[in-house]
DNA sequence: ATAGGGTTAG
């Protein structure tokens, strides 16, 4: 007996070798040799290898090693429905389970946890009730942590968050996988206070966790506290890993902040995950850099790079395309196409959006057209939404139109929203109220398209309609997001200014600044731009207004606070306005300053009194 | 055996 098993465990050693179907098959032969094709260890073990190899259909080979086991064990069982639970079809998988059933062989707790991961995975949430109920007809499962693990797993997949809560609940013992699968469903579902709550009840925190709350904080916008969660990772001595680094990063890159982009990059570094060592670290810091202003910098991650996928392109073609290096963004396309590395709709986002800031209408709809048939992508409704933005921009208003009319799915916010920005570029209300007709609906809330609306009006003159919008508005209780600026002090400080705002320390010499600024301004020909703003004051109060705007005094204290010759970077929340966007170009040239602001989609480099969007925005 | 993964328009 001992001798056999001596024998069996040997063979199983060799199995473990294995690295093709050949290998296998000869193996299999020498197990025949040995007389231990009966073996159900042995031929589990054989079976987990073939059942691997993704070219092998499970119904020939595979099949023929499970049904020459005349009494296969429960683990050989488990092995061939884990298979078809894995790779398909889970109807299948469920036959096996219940001719295993049928002959009263027992499942184990692998059993139940490969079923419950394929029916979370295919969503089917009755399939997963009643494999639930199996196991508590069982008994002896219900105390099992795995198979409990993968109920929860299970019941968050189809979205069932009270069942998972109650396994988790009811199970006799948890351990940290059961509470993190708990935490990332409470995040994934933008709970972060239930997901900190279930966080600061875990005894025993591990890598896996902790990134899991950085994530979670970093996918639901909040990168301040993603940012504080990460360092009392590092304060408590936790390991990090490229997955942790990648969370921390994106939080970075919304920040926006160059300060936060040099520690994470150095942190990054000294712990063994640059961007020539991973991939994932690498992309992730091109999109902070591009997002932090610096877009040379995000060049050369990307050319530092050993290894470059999908991501580590779409992320750099779009970081030209925001910066308005329309060029750089399409050559890198046509790069990439000369690599190994497939171009996903993402991709197209980045390289459409690159034609859309130069009016490249020709190229755009050319790659459009053929983007499916040529490269695999299927059109999805951000690439309508490219489209609509793309020719409504260059003025192709009723093409927009017709685009909407044959789209394939139903046209979402985006779509609407860039044909009543570009009715508002290129004043046309007919269109204008089309678009919004379709936007009340969509987005009741959201101020921006009754402004576009009614300033689609206000450039034509038609003021009754003006009005009437004005007090939908009022009746609507809707209230305008305050406009913030953010500039980077000498320092890396970051200084905050809100419209009109009042209360900086060093406000009186910001003001004498900028007025000295415009007052210089009109001196080459400045006139301030009153169409820029939305309300229906005389045009002294819209002078006031104007100067009042937060870029303006983020200006300002930038040219205050450092030193001549250094880039001014502002960060803003919403879209740059065209009055301030004269400002810029004009500061740039008198001042020699190289000005950076990034506004709510995209940056603009002004420098010589021109701006890299060629005031196309 | 089970948990954490980056790029997206107006």
């Amino acid at each position: 007996m001992a001798l056999q098993r001596g024998l069996e465990s040997e063979v199983v050693r060799i199995v473990e070798c294995c690295r093709t179907l050949n290998q296998a098959k000869q193996v299999h032969a020498h197990i025949y040799r040995n007389n231990l094709e009966q073996c159900s260890y042995v031929i589990t073990k054989l079976l987990r290898f073939v059942t691997s190899l993704t070219q092998v259909p499970l119904h020939s080979y595979p099949r023929l090693l499970f049904a020459q086991v005349h009494n296969p064990n429960p683990f050989l069982w488990t092995a061939f429905i884990r298979a078809y639970a894995l790779r398909g079809p889970l109807s299948q998988a469920l036959r096996l389970f219940c001719s295993m059933r049928k002959r009263r062989i027992s499942p184990v707790s692998f059993t139940f946890s490969a079923l419950f991961s394929a029916s979370g995975a295919a969503r089917d949430t009755l399939l997963g009730a009643q494999l639930h109920a199996q196991t508590l007809l069982l008994g002896g499962f219900d105390s099992d942590i795995y198979v409990n693990n993968a109920m929860i797993d299970m019941y968050v997949k189809c979205g069932f968050m009270r069942c998972a809560r109650k396994v988790f609940d009811e199970m006799p013992e948890r351990d940290v996988v059961s509470w993190t699968e708990l935490i990332v469903a409470y995040a994934r579902r933008g709970d972060m206070k239930a997901a900190q709550d279930l966080f600061d009840g875990l005894h025993v925190k591990d890598m896996v966790a902790w990134t899991a709350m950085v994530t979670g904080y970093a996918q639901n916008a909040m990168p301040k506290d993603a940012v504080e969660v990460f360092r009392r990772l590092l304060d408590e001595g936790v390991e990090i890993d490229e997955v942790t680094l990648v969370g921390v990063i994106s939080a970075c890159a919304q920040l926006g902040a160059s300060v936060y982009a040099k520690w994470i990059r150095d942190i990054a570094e000294s712990s063994g995950f640059g961007p020539g060592s991973s991939v994932l670290v690498g992309s992730a810091l091109i999109d902070m850099y591009s997002k932090c202003g610096n877009v040379e910098e995000a060049y050369n991650v990307f050319k530092g790079m050993r290894e470059r996928n999908v991501f580590s392109y779409s992320s750099m073609i779009v970081g030209f395309a925001i910066h308005g290096r329309v060029h750089a963004a399409i050559k890198l396309f046509y790069d990439m196409l000369e690599t190994e590395v497939k171009p996903n709709h993402v991709t197209f986002v980045g390289v459409l959006t690159a034609c859309t800031h130069a009016g490249l209408v020709d190229l755009g709809q050319q790659l459009f057209a053929t983007m499916e048939k040529c490269y695999g992508v299927a059109p999805t409704a951000e690439l309508y939404a490219c489209m609509a933005d793309l020719l409504g921009r260059a003025g192709y208003l009723e093409k927009v139109i017709r685009l909407v009319e044959t789209m394939p799915m139903k046209p979402d916010g985006a779509v609407w929203g860039a044909l009543l920005g570009a009715s508002y570029v290129h004043g046309n209300p007919d269109v204008a109220e089309i678009a919004s007709k379709h936007l009340f609906e969509l987005e009741p809330d959201n101020l921006g398209n009754y402004l576009l609306l009614s300033n689609t009006y206000a450039s034509v003159g038609r003021w009754d309609d003006v009005s009437r919008v004005r007090k939908c508005i009022r009746e609507k209780n809707l209230k305008k997001d305050p406009g913030w600026s953010w500039v980077e002090a000498k320092n890396g400080m970051i200084h905050k200014f809100a419209a009109g705002d009042l209360k900086h320390p060093q406000i009186n010499e910001i003001k004498k600044e900028l007025n000295e600024l415009l007052e210089r301004l009109k001196g080459i020909g400045y006139i301030p731009n009153l169409s820029s703003v939305l309300y229906d004051v005389n045009d002294d109060e819209k002078k006031l207004l104007l100067m009042a705007h937060s870029e303006k005094l983020a200006l300002a204290f930038g040219l205050l606070s450092t030193d001549a010759g250094s880039t001014i970077k502002i960060m803003k929340n919403l879209r740059i306005c065209k009055d301030c966007h004269i400002v810029m170009c004009g500061a740039s040239r008198l001042t020699g300053r190289k000005i950076v602001v990034r506004d709510n989609t995209r940056f603009h480099h002004f420098l010589n009194g021109a701006c890299s969007c060629r005031n196309f925005w």
